[in-house]
RNA sequence: GGCGGCGUAGCCAAGUGGCCAAGGCGGAGGUCUGCAAAACCUCUAUUCAGCGGUUCGAAUCCGCUCGCCGCCUCCA
């Protein structure tokens, strides 16, 4: 299995410190808002490859951190007159719910930086009695200086990055490029005690911390979006590996970002798209189709109309079964030799630095062998056990993918709906084609459709 | 300015030295059908931003040009 580790810039041949065990750790979001669609699609990268692993056979730990401390937490708090727990606590819940709407499954471990605040003081005490951090005014930096190996992660050239540093010189610091590690509190702001008195922690030694003290000093992967590389990742590396002398994470693993309107998504150009915004709009496996259908590194551009195309796409996937959605028909017993040959071209693709787009294109391939098939089953025993089978097989790869997790959406179909559907299967008994049509009309104003299948008639819900 | 990436059919998107350049959407034709759909079948890039070069052979390697994006500041 090869993996792009943007250490190196290069695709390696992925191994795992502890045979038959992968550990990742990838970088949540901060809690001061809801999340946005860029967010979903990061998370949903790292669901997908933790997925995958587990597919291969690996033992996973994965670990996704909340950071709920920060500046614009503290603001907000101060604006809504509230306590700064509040609103972390308010949009962890509403980030735990928007990944259920779109079937990212919960981490191993989903720590908080609050509740790791002791061991951050630890690990800096350590940094600072090394002679990697210095205290000022009840601020600590690391030094940057004194690591030689900053810079590597993100490609920059040291000289290079202070010509080019943007940030308001502080005078106290040594270097302008030195980051805080500490930060002590003005008034009004959380606080924990430490040696250099009440403050709070800089937002890389929670990664730290956390990722060290579920994972171990060495651990498999590291992962995030690309614009977390520098600095973020940049100095998580510089603190680790200062404290330990041993390399951080092996492999880092950096997704690209959603862009809307050929823009980075982000609050700060306010052209974002929350999950829950979507997801009135639209099937939660649209969306992954969407995102898997451009592969992790690249960017994407959002577009309703393209996630309208890969809901016209799934469909060519969930037709071929009206319980392809089913959860659980994906177990299956024997699969045919002659279909054998998708599962390894799907691998083949998913081993190739998680290649989904092609590992998707396997899966429509087998859709169309299928489709065939069901054309044909009604009179070939052969063809009809072929066609079973390999629908399992469909649903049991497009799971691996976290497709076909849920049944379709006739759950919350109203039941005045359901009604309607009734009667017009009654009136189209007796042949009633104007009572039926007149029918047919109404369920669509109530925003569903119907269409008539052999296997009688099929609803769903209209998108958009 | 520094670093990194991208430019493949109407749209989206794989492919990074050699069978006919995956797959999806859209479109065209056909089969089927109360109607409408859906489904199914077939077709839809002599060509990979442009120009040079290396090679028996390049979308894939090298150089230049043009266009776009990200990071260098909080950011998934």
């Amino acid at each position: 299995m090869k993996v792009y580790n943007t250490l190196t810039r290069s695709k390696e041949e992925f191994v795992p410190l502890t045979p038959g065990h992968v550990r990742i750790y990838a970088c949540g979001v901060t809690v001061y808002d809801l999340s946005h669609i860029g967010h979903a699609r990061s998370t949903m990268v790292f669901d997908v490859i933790q997925r995958y692993f587990r597919f291969k056979g690996y033992r996973v730990t994965f670990v996704r951190n909340f950071t709920d401390v920060d500046d614009r937490i503290i603001r907000r708090a101060n604006a809504e007159g509230v306590p700064a727990t509040e609103v972390s606590e308010r949009y962890i819940q509403a980030f735990r719910e928007d990944m259920a709407a779109i079937g990212v499954a919960p981490a191993d471990a989903e720590p908080k930086a609050t509740e790791h605040v002791p061991d951050m003081v630890v690990l800096i005490e350590r940094l600072v009695a090394k002679g990697f951090a210095y205290t000022v005014d009840g601020d600590v930096y690391f030094e940057i200086r004194r690591f030689p190996g900053y810079g590597r992660l993100s490609g920059k050239n040291l000289d290079e990055l202070l010509a080019g540093a943007r940030v308001e010189v502080d005078e106290r610091k040594r270097d302008p490029r030195d980051f805080a590690l500490w930060k002590s509190s003005k008034p009004g702001e959380p606080a924990w005690p430490s040696p250099w008195g009440p403050g709070r922690p800089g937002w890389h030694i929670e990664c730290s911390v956390m990722a060290m003290k579920y994972l171990g000093e060495s651990f498999d992967i590291h992962g995030g979006g690309e614009d977390l590389i520098f600095p973020h990742h940049e100095c998580e590396i510089a603190q680790s590996e200062a404290d330990t002398g041993r390399p951080f994470a092996r492999y880092w693993l950096h997704n690209g970002m959603v862009n809307l309107r050929a823009e980075k998504m982000s609050k700060s150009l306010g052209n974002v798209l929350t999950i829950r915004e979507f997801v009135k709009r639209h099937e939660p496996d649209a969306f992954r189709l969407f995102v898997l259908g451009t592969h992790y590194r690249h960017p994407v551009d959002f577009a309703e109309e393209r996630v309208r195309d890969s809901a016209r796409a799934l469909e060519r996937l969930t037709r071929l079964a009206p319980d392809a959605q089913a959860r659980g028909s994906g177990t299956s017993g024997g699969v045919p030799e002659e279909l054998g040959g998708f599962r390894a071209r799907f691998e083949a693709a998913m081993d190739d630095d998680f290649n989904t787009p092609q590992a998707l294109g396997v899966l429509f391939d087998l859709a169309r062998t299928l489709a065939d098939d069901r054309e044909r089953a009604a009179t070939d025993r052969h063809v009809r056990e072929r066609f079973v089978a390999g629908v399992s097989e469909l649903v049991a790869l497009g799971q691996v993918l976290g497709l076909f997790q849920r049944a379709r959406e006739t759950a919350g179909m109203p039941a005045e709906v359901l009604r309607l559907v009734e009667e017009r299967g009654q009136a189209r008994a007796r042949r009633d084609w104007m009572r039926a049509d007149q029918l047919r009309d109404e369920i669509e104003r109530l925003g569903w459709s119907v269409e008539d299948t052999p296997s009688g008639p099929r609803i769903t819900r209209k998108s958009v």
